[in-house]
DNA sequence: AAGAACACCAACCGCCGTTAC
DNA sequence: GGTAACGGCGGTTGGTGTTCT
C-alpha cells in the first residue's frame, strides 16, 4: 500500500499534541528531539518539538508578567551581554529566552516611541549605555534590589528537569534507565527499529487528523502511539494556555507518580517492556 | 460600537557549533 | 579529516487579545 507522503505539520499545537509530547519527553528526556518527533507520531520537526517543550511545556516555566526584579535583571544583563537571550534566560529561572526576547522587543519599541515623542528625559551623564535604566520610572526598584533578586534566583535555581524516577509501581523502572541499566541509546535504537518496522508494515507513523484527534481514530492493533494515545486519560483538557498552564504544572509537579501511572503502561506495552 | 493602534506571545527560519559516523 | 545530522540560539513574523480614539 502507498502511504500518502505526510507533510510535516506546522503552526499551533493542539492540546493533544502537547500531551503527546509531554509524555514522550517524560519518558525519554529532553534530548534526541528528532527521534522524539518521529516516535511520538506528532509529525513535526524535532526543532519544533524542542521549541514547544522549552518555551511552553517545560514544567518549571513561569507565566505572567515579569516582576520588577526580573525586568531589572533583564536590563542589567542585557547591558552586560547584549542579545544573548539564552544566557540571560539562565539567570531568570522559569523564563525562556523567547520570553525575554519578546519582552525586550516590546520594551525597546516602547522606549523608542517614547524617545520619538520626546517623552524620555535625556540620559544621565553617568551612563554610557543608552539602554541602561537611567531615567526610567522603575529606577528605585532597579537600584536597590540586585542582591535581592539574585537571592531569589538562587533559591529557585535548582533545575526543574523532568523527574521521572520516582515511580514506584510502573512496570518500567525509569530509575533503572537513568542508572544506565538500559541505556537510552539502546532504547532509541530499538525505537528507531520499531519505527522502521511499523512504517514498512504500513501501520506506523500515523498522524491524527487535525481537528479530529479522537474520533475516527481507530485502534490499530499494533500502532504504538496511535493506540496508546487513544488510551490516554481524558485529562481535563485545557482550552487555553492559562488553564493548560495549571494542568501541565500539576501534571508534572503535583504528582509525578500519578503521571507516570497514567502514561507508563501505554509505553510499556509497546516498546519498553522488552527492557 | 467600530476600527485602528498597540502589546504580547507562539512559532518558524536560518545560521552556527557540536557530535557521531 | 570530512561530512551529515542534530541541537541550540538569535532574529523575525504573524496571530490574537487589549486598549485607545
Amino acid at each position: 500500500m502507498v502511504m500518502a507522503p505526510e507533510e510535516t505539520r506546522k503552526g499551533p499545537w493542539t492540546e493533544q499534541d502537547d500531551l503527546q509530547l509531554m509524555c514522550f519527553v517524560s519518558l525519554f528526556g529532553d534530548r534526541r528531539w528528532d527521534s522524539i518527533a518521529k516516535v511520538s507520531g506528532l509529525n513535526r520537526t524535532g526543532k519544533s518539538c524542542r521549541l514547544r517543550w522549552v518555551n511552553y511545556l517545560h514544567p518549571g516555566l513561569k507565566r505572567g508578567r515579569m516582576t520588577p526584579q526580573e525586568e531589572r535583571l533583564v536590563l542589567e544583563l542585557h547591558s552586560q551581554w547584549g542579545n544573548r537571550w539564552s544566557r540571560i534566560a539562565r539567570r531568570l529561572p522559569g523564563r525562556t529566552d523567547n520570553e525575554i526576547k519578546n519582552y525586550w522587543r516590546t520594551h525597546m519599541r516602547k522606549k523608542a516611541q517614547e524617545r520619538k515623542r520626546g517623552i524620555c528625559r535625556p540620559p544621565s551623564s553617568s551612563s554610557s549605555n543608552s539602554l541602561s535604566p537611567t531615567s526610567q520610572d522603575s529606577t528605585s526598584v532597579v537600584t536597590n534590589s540586585l542582591a535581592e533578586s539574585h537571592l531569589m534566583m538562587e533559591g529557585s535555581l535548582h533545575e526543574n528537569g523532568v523527574n521521572i524516577n520516582s515511580t514506584t509501581d510502573g512496570d518500567l523502572d525509569l530509575e533503572e534507565v537513568a542508572k544506565g541499566y538500559y541505556s537510552m541509546d539502546e532504547i532509541w535504537k530499538d525505537i528507531d527499529q520499531l519505527m522502521e518496522e511499523d512504517v514498512s508494515s504500513g501501520s506506523g507513523g500515523q498522524v491524527y487528523d487535525e481537528g479530529d484527534n479522537q474520533q475516527g481514530r481507530k485502534e490499530e492493533e499494533d500502532g504504538m502511539c496511535s493506540s496508546s494515545f487513544s488510551l490516554c486519560p481524558q485529562t481535563p483538557l485545557m482550552a487555553s494556555p492559562p488553564s493548560w498552564n495549571y494542568c501541565s504544572d500539576s501534571l508534572w509537579r503535583m504528582d509525578d507518580q500519578e503521571n507516570i501511572k497514567i502514561w507508563l503502561p501505554i509505553i510499556n506495552d509497546h516498546f519498553v517492556s522488552k527492557y
